[in-house]
DNA sequence: GCTCGAGCAGGAACCGGTTCCACATCGACC
DNA sequence: GGTCGATGTGGAACCGGTTCCTGCTCGAGC
């Protein structure tokens, strides 16, 4: 394989005339630059990233750190940020881990303490500190989107005015009795996402004088079957039954649809129901959401990353930090109305 | 950061003896090692991937190239390569690649011809030869899942005989009047999956005399949303219609029984449907479906990677690597039944 | 005419490992 | 007792870039 000293020889100038060149850091005089950009092309010559991370300490390659690829969200997420990263000309690796345990210990002290990652972007997940502090000791900057811990870089909508939102709608529809769909571990981590909507959830419920009983409050895997088999249990039992559901999100609320389906409760005029995400089959299912942008906010993550590791313009305003990600309530009348 | 010459030091050995203690390779006294071994430990010693690599040429690293992460088959997919290569002690960088066009060719010309990656894992990609070319003249081994091109490695379920499968579940039902929805460029490209699924469906049609009208067979992106357009169209229309469907993929299917049920058309009174992918939602929906098994695929693919990578027991026997990978038709009564 | 700095180029050190080779030791075997 | 192979160790070269430092030229400014 060539290397730049066959590319200097070439060229007629030595390995650091031609390495100036080929960066376009340094003076190089114009006519050098072009022998060497020309010799370059003639042999075909590719830089090595191993050997120039060895020197400089930069890989121009992320870490992504998710928990699922395979729900909507955050295979939108991770899309945004595989196509932000690559017009950056940097590689994304991937590690795809949900629980805590071994192998996940293991990635954080191992695979991204090592000098290959130049950063790491963690989509939906709860750090602990001793995850945190093994990136912290390698100085290795740390963008969260989503999930809790880690004190860096954070992204995130306001789950609890999601949640909160949401809600509302229904109440202003005139239902009085909403049951809530929500994520697993909602009640036990109020700081995770499902906890976060599952809090604007009673806000607004509280905010008209309803606290809603414990049995109208079903946690379940955030997929569709996971809504299919909450809302069976919700729905399914003889006796009155909630008029409106929220679900903490759009795959929970299609679960749910296909639940009310299957009990033989018609949609809207039985059961309103709301999501949350603007999943792509929103549209095709009819369904009131809140969409939030998944796609953006990965590329804004990325945005970030490339900022904390000093990468664009130094004068580029930062991105309202702070503030929490945009989203969007949109009714679809055939998902939610008035209660009968 | 701590380097291998400090752990030498540390424990009073050479740069030389303490490489190969760590590494395991070359003769080093027992006694030596474990003066190495700890002291790497004490001072929380990890090697530079980088420096190991510009000298051995082995980075620890497999690029995947793959069109879509949000559909479930290749989500799933994705997901069990990423595993496969964690507990082998390797790292994932992801393309996430579909249309042609000069990011792709940057892709494959640049980010897969350096050094970085050892390998490349094309899932559903079809290859042109000047990709497979860049990747050659690189001397990277190349493993494909699905899609074309590409001469080395190939890993695929045999899509023809899936294709020829559904159909004849239908047949023996006793429909005779069956539709497909094909995945798009099926007819214009019958080496794809798609075009492979369409031509077992008419094989199977052939095989007892039938030839399809051009209008019962409908092409469409592989997705929900896609199968809804498609099946709306094929069944929307008043007249005659089919009282089957084989749809080219589970998602494709979902979409039909969506739109059939916005038709009126019962499922599976009026209509059987039958899909192909074992996705995780088909149990909800109660699909008949060709299961195929994305997972193991890609793990299938990691191995096949690491064997031509000389990794793991040279006497492993090959997997049977002519031979195509498992599927299984799973009969649910309640998306497909004889026609009335 | 001299100084100074900008522009340009090359030698050499360096990043952090791995590996080749030379050398030393030691027990076994003839 | 001498030869041989297995075992163990260290010095040094090397992988392929980047960057520091030195030195040269040349035009501008005094």
């Amino acid at each position: 394989m060539a290397a730049i000293g066959d590319v200097a020889r070439l060229a007629g100038v030595s390995k650091a005339t031609a390495s100036r060149a080929l960066s376009g850091k340094g003076y190089v005089a114009d006519a050098a630059r072009r022998r060497v950009e020309s010799a370059a092309a003639e042999i075909g010559y590719i830089a090595s990233p191993d050997a120039a991370s060895l020197v400089t300490g930069r890989t121009k390659n992320i870490g992504v750190v998710i928990p699922f690829v395979n729900r909507w969200f955050f295979g939108e997420v991770l899309e945004g940020i595989e196509r932000a990263l690559l017009t950056a000309g940097y590689d994304l690796t991937l590690y795809n881990l949900s629980e805590r345990g071994p192998e996940r210990t293991r990635v954080f002290e191992f695979f991204l303490a090592r000098k290959r990652v130049d950063a790491v972007i963690a989509v939906g997940v709860d750090l602990d500190e001793s995850e945190v502090a093994a990136l912290e000791r390698r100085e290795k900057p740390l963008v969260c989107l989503g999930g809790t811990g880690g004190t860096s870089a954070r992204l995130s909508v306001d789950d609890r005015a999601v949640g909160q939102l949401a809600t509302e709608h229904l109440l202003h529809l005139g239902h009085t009795r909403i049951a809530h769909l929500a994520g697993s571990g909602a009640r036990a981590h109020p700081d995770s996402v499902p906890g976060r909507r599952r809090h604007g959830f009673l806000d607004a419920m509280g905010a008209v004088g309803k606290v809603p009983s414990p049995a109208d409050i079903v946690e379940t895997e955030m997929t569709m079957p996971g809504g299919y088999r909450a809302a069976l249990q919700l729905l399914g039992h003889p006796g009155p039954r909630p008029t409106a559901v929220f679900a903490a999100s759009d795959e929970v609320a299609f679960g749910a649809m296909r639940a009310a389906e299957r009990l033989g409760i018609a949609v809207p005029r039985e059961l309103s129901v709301v999501g949350v995400d603007g999943h792509e089959y929103a549209e095709m299912f009819d369904l009131t959401t809140i969409e939030q942008y998944p796609g953006e906010q990965g590329r804004s993550a990325v945005e970030v990353v490339l900022r904390l590791l000093g990468e664009g313009e130094v004068a580029d305003p930062l991105p309202d930090s702070g503030a929490p990600m945009p989203t969007r309530l949109v009714v679809r009348a055939s998902s939610t109305a008035a209660p009968r």
